[in-house]
DNA sequence: AACCTGACTTCGG
DNA sequence: TCCGAAGCCAGGT
């Protein structure tokens, strides 16, 4: 039976919006293991599909895609831009403006990690 | 059953 | 500031 760690990762990562974005380790410090984010692509490769997870809205803490070309990348990207998500001319995604919040302003967060974002 | 590996991140020198 | 090393843990070999 899988870890509590791993089934709070499935459960984080159904509930982020159409549009936004999260991050690997921000999942992972969501989830209580700031250092589990290996944890959080695991997941996601192993299980995405089977349980309809929508593994194109992680990417790493720059904002860009992890995959390589002609592994997926291409159609991650596509993907995210059908939400909206736009891409600069780094490939890169604006962290600032599509990380997926749970709870903007108030609360705050549960570990230094989500503070700093 | 042990060992290797990875859609990553953080920490220490 | 930059770079190597450690941490994390499930699935595949």
């Amino acid at each position: 039976m899988p870890t509590v760690f791993t089934q709070t990762i499935k459960n984080l990562i159904r509930q982020i919006p159409k549009g936004k974005v999260a991050t690997y380790g921000y999942i992972a410090a969501m989830a209580g293991n700031p250092r589990g984010a290996r944890q959080v692509a695991r997941v996601l490769h192993s299980s995405s599909e089977k349980d309809g997870l929508p593994w194109h809205r992680i990417v790493n803490r720059l904002g860009r895609i992890s995959l390589k070309p002609s592994q997926g990348y291409e159609v991650q990207r596509q993907l995210l831009e059908k939400e909206g998500v736009v891409f600069d001319r780094q490939e890169t995604i604006d962290l600032d403006r599509y990380l997926w919040r749970p709870e903007p302003g108030i609360g705050c967060d549960e570990s230094p990690y989500l503070h700093k974002l």
